[in-house]
DNA sequence: GGTAGTGGGACATAATATGTCTATGATGGA
DNA sequence: TCCATCATAGACATATTATGTCCCACTACC
């Protein structure tokens, strides 16, 4: 006996489509509203005159309304979204994928986003709230919670709201200045991170390279010390997954490392270190702070990373990465890993 | 939350129609495969030119084959549907229609199909194969079946197969002559059903009218005292309802008791017994075998009657039926009684 | 006051769905 | 063996709908 789902698929292909047609509409309405009829045809790739005629239709089911402003959901189309978003996880077999992709990759839990970061912004924001969503659960009464950098942690940091800040939280940066933007920088979306929870961080400014001596000097300054020490303590840690190349670029590495990334293979970064295929660290930024050994003694592990181009990073680092890890991570990248 | 259905009803009026649509010609095919498109369409109600595009369609799903002597499911369309039958029972709320029309009724349960029987032949025929269906789980060792007359009761023979014949069956007409057409009378349909079976059947031939006298003398037969208590001790009554004027005016009942039955207002008919709308017997077919109060005595009763046209028929007869009567009725019936 | 966004109207054209007819072949009964 | 019947597939004109592409008036914000 076949689920009512799967029936359909078999019988009404051609209306699920439709289906999810005005799924993405909505959903795109959802995030980007008010939004006008061209910028949202854009970004969704239809013409305006097809979107016209879903719109239309939404609006005859009172899904959302029109004004001069531009399109917004009603509080029923908003309603209904909430609750498509986890028929058409069914639809497209997400729940399954998850699994697939969880044994795949030998760790505790794999979290799927549908759609692909590389394609949309939505979506890169939706991997924020995921995120954010199963971090919750992993509350308790006090946490320190140790955080890298990049785009896609910026996102977690967006996703985050003072609701989480009724537990006691404290974000970390987990280590020291890997030469990001400032933008994406740790000690930034630290800070972004405590904002928006209502809570405390610390910073921790480290010069990129610094040499043998400088650093033994810092290890001993009782502020960083006091840092290394909440980071080794941490309950949570929340980091990203990056391409290394391109990676490596956005940090403005030298010419010298970059061939040897190259000639290494290297595919994927994480922490500051470098992976190839096989997960072997074929380079590391030397920066104090949290060390990869150091990952197995956390309890938690949330790695956080989307976007079709990302499927072979995130591979690679998952080759080594503590089984406790739980992959947060979008449609675009679960289908390029199981298609294999 | 709400149904899946439910969520993509909004999304898709018209998700509903297509399915029952694409639902109807599969079901109709696996009928009368193999089928022609011009006959199908005829059957279906539907143009020639729509049906064609909707075979199209299921063609390419490979449900079905299409061949020079006409369309039939494949084994997948044969799955396909005989899931979505359980499926279009929960949509059509067949189940709860079930449940409603029990306690209505009064009675053990209520079995309905699909469709009704007056619109379409198919709609009897799967009457007929739902009553065996329920029959076969009352079978045991050695089952006496008392049977009686009507088109319906045809249907229920033809839906038997030697399957049921594995265990010891020997089918009996309930009651004598009373009056229908050899077709379809009580007889026939016994030794229809023994033949589907490879069971054993007794006939039972009695004049229809006879006076006092003749009565008498045959009930001392020995043959026929036999028969009665073969009757007597059946495990299992299989009855039709009959609209009474319908089944007066197909017995050539005589006009004085056409007149009679007017009169008294009689709708419904049974073992030759004729019930007004309170359920009070207004007349009865003077023969031997089965008495109505006899009735209570069997374990296991089966009612098996479809069509709206039938439906105050077997409400009446429902009033005093016994309360261990199981109803084996269709859609048609069942929306007529459950609107009052 | 100008710019960049908005919705809605309009309309020619493309695409699709539909009704209807024909050609042709297979099958089964006389 | 022939003929009536039923089958599919092709064809095609027409009705209906979908689509792409404008334009216009309006408004919010700079």
């Amino acid at each position: 006996m076949q689920s009512i789902i799967d029936l359909q698929k078999r019988l009404l292909p051609d209306l699920l489509q439709v289906l999810h047609k005005r799924y993405s509409i909505l959903r795109s309405i959802g995030y980007m509203q008010p939004v006008g009829r061209r910028s949202l045809a854009a970004s969704l790739g239809l013409t305006e005159r097809v979107l016209r005629s879903e719109v239309d239709f939404l609006k005859d089911q009172n899904l959302l309304t029109i004004n001069n402003v531009g399109m917004s959901l009603t509080s029923e189309g908003k309603n209904l979204l909430e609750d498509l978003e986890c028929l058409m996880r069914k639809l497209k077999g997400i729940d399954v994928l998850e699994l697939e992709l969880k044994h795949q990759l030998g760790i505790k839990k794999v979290v799927i986003v549908p759609g692909d970061s590389d394609l949309s912004p939505m979506v890169k924001s939706d991997l924020g709230k995921a995120c954010a969503n199963w971090m919750k659960n992993l509350l308790s009464g006090e946490n320190i919670i140790a955080v890298t950098g990049g785009s896609t942690m910026a996102a977690v940091a967006e996703g985050l709201t003072p609701e989480y800040g009724q537990k006691e939280l404290l974000f970390v940066p987990a280590r020291g200045g890997i030469g990001e933007d400032v933008h994406n920088q740790a000690n930034t979306i630290c800070s972004i991170m405590a904002q928006n929870t209502l809570s405390k961080y610390r910073v921790f400014y480290v010069p990129d390279q610094v040499s043998t001596e400088i650093y033994e000097s810092l290890i001993k300054d009782p502020g960083i010390h006091e840092i290394l020490n909440l980071i080794n303590s941490a309950s949570i840690v929340l980091h990203g997954i990056g391409d290394a190349i391109t990676m490596a670029k956005r940090r403005k590495t030298s010419p010298e490392v970059m061939e040897l990334l190259k000639m290494d293979h290297a595919v994927g970064e994480a922490f500051g270190y470098y992976f190839n295929e096989a997960g072997d660290i074929v380079h590391k930024v030397t920066t104090i702070g949290m060390q990869l050994e150091d990952l197995k003694k956390i309890p938690n592990i949330i790695a956080v990373a989307g976007g079709a181009s990302k499927a072979k990073a995130i591979k690679a680092y998952m080759k080594q990465a503590p089984a406790e890890t739980v992959l947060i991570t979008d449609e675009g990248v679960a289908k390029q890993l199981t298609s294999y």
